[in-house]
DNA sequence: CCTGAAGACTTCAATACTAAAGTTCGATGC
DNA sequence: GCATCGAACTTTAGTATTGAAGTCTTCAGG
């Protein structure tokens, strides 16, 4: 008995308008929306790559080093400012990835301060089955919008993205107007 | 100065590309932006609820426990579930919450191996104002998109929603709070 | 009753992250 | 050419989370 579920998104958004008044419905319904699925892809993604014995951590660095372009090559320093970590949990990270043979760690031999984390074979070919279940999981999981669709919702979202974007300078509050 | 920068969406989109031919661009685009606008709507909420003296995760907390309704009593197990913790961890963040005073914890007089968290008046409050920071935050981020946009925005990440749910048939998920 | 089993949480050991202090190398000023 | 500053990374200490083992309560059967 007793077996409280997770209320639905509509029942979610109704329980915030019975403790919260002036909620817009529709704007609520965006963000959780976006909020949920989310976390559902997370999942999903994680999932899939725990098949190749990688965790989603490490798939974002592999994401970031390919990106990067041939040879393949970013400082810890760069790796962190992007995937949005402290320089010292990347070390720990990177340190994990270098025993799984996924990079490479060496210090630039111009300046020897700085370091290159640099993907291996094996962390290319890691990445490209990762990229392979990504890419199906991601088909499948639009399969029911159109391409006008598709081509409507990518518009909006980079609308959205923009806003958040330019509003991260200010720590504080709203954001402020674009040009 | 080697200056490299976090690419564009386009930029990537087409890094990708060339890494992995057969890539829908269209495809991508939706999905990397709603991923890299979900990360940066967590920093935007993080940095808006730190301001009240509590962390997202604590938010997390406070929002279920609202949305269950008067008189705003969970267990730590269904939180869990709900958050997507371990019950490890939910006991340890009820543990913070309860001394920081924003919840309180108790045995069940009716069944002693239940425990039940309860929102205190603390607790409420601080949701309410969180809530009312974030609806701001929201209310900006969508104000480029008319309500027929809303809508239609809305009503296809609700069917992206049905297919994720769809195809994750429950294999007990885990998901971290944020990122 | 008494025992065994299951459920709900907690404890423990290990992992991953953050913040802050530490290290090392390179550049700048005198 | 020496000292100092600053940049880039690592180390350390402390916090949050996980997985596994442990505790306590309830319930079902004998």
């Amino acid at each position: 008995m007793s077996d409280t579920q997770e209320p639905s998104l509509d029942e979610q958004i109704a329980a915030y308008q019975r403790e919260f008044r002036d909620l817009d419905p529709q704007v609520e319904k965006v963000v959780s929306a976006l909020g949920r699925l989310n976390r559902r892809m997370n999942v999903a993604y994680g999932r899939q790559v725990a098949e190749l014995g990688i965790s989603n951590a490490e798939w974002e660095v592999l994401k970031h080093l390919v990106l990067s372009g041939a040879p393949y090559r970013l400082g810890p320093g760069e790796l962190a400012k992007r995937l949005g970590l402290t320089p010292a949990a990347m070390t720990h990270r990177i340190d994990r990835m270098a025993t799984d043979g996924l990079v490479t760690r060496d210090r630039d031999e111009n300046n020897r301060v700085r370091v290159i984390v640099e993907l291996t074979d094996e962390g290319r070919t890691k990445w490209l089955e990762a990229m392979r279940m990504a890419t199906a999981f991601e088909e499948d999981l639009l399969q029911d919008l159109s391409s006008e669709e598709r081509g409507a919702l990518g518009e909006m979202l980079i609308r959205l993205l923009r806003r958040v974007e330019h509003a991260q300078p200010d720590a504080g509050g709203r954001l402020k107007d674009l040009d």
